[in-house]
DNA sequence: CCGTTGACGTCGG
DNA sequence: ACCGACGCCAACG
């Protein structure tokens, strides 16, 4: 492949979804975080349109939230995003995740590092 | 190939 | 806290 810069198209899409797959139950990332794992740091709206479009039952996008900790959305089904979310232990008020910062994964966590649930927030 | 579209991010008022 | 403007980037027609 003579150093082909050819990206296949679809395949920024296909990294997105590859790394939403990886963020743990209960544990969330922000579109800015999944885009910088694609490989595009500034694109967080491009993965944002990219969970929209996907039908792709196996990647979890409800954990997939806006800067700060804002739920973002989930096909104007809002509500469904922050019911998938609680149900799976984060806490919501109102359009925010309470301790995001806390419940936030992070590629570079270590892996087993009980990810599922947060022990304690503090 | 070019213009449009957005489940975003950041800053300013 | 709320709203508007601009930037950024990939998918789609």
């Amino acid at each position: 492949m003579s150093g082909s810069t050819t990206r296949g198209a679809g395949d920024f899409e296909r990294r997105v979804l590859a790394a939403v797959r990886r963020i743990p139950p209960g544990r969330v990332a922000t579109y800015g975080d999944i885009a910088a794992l694609a490989g595009a740091p500034r694109a967080a709206r491009a993965v944002g349109n990219i969970l929209r479009r996907t039908k792709d039952p196996v990647t979890p996008c409800h954990r997939v939230v806006a800067a700060g900790g804002a739920i973002g959305g989930y096909g104007g089904s809002e509500s469904m995003k922050r019911e998938l979310l609680r149900r799976e232990g984060a806490e919501t008020r109102g359009s925010r995740i309470t301790h995001f910062e806390a419940i936030r994964w992070r590629a570079a966590e270590r892996r087993g590092a009980s990810s599922s649930v947060v022990r304690r927030y503090g």
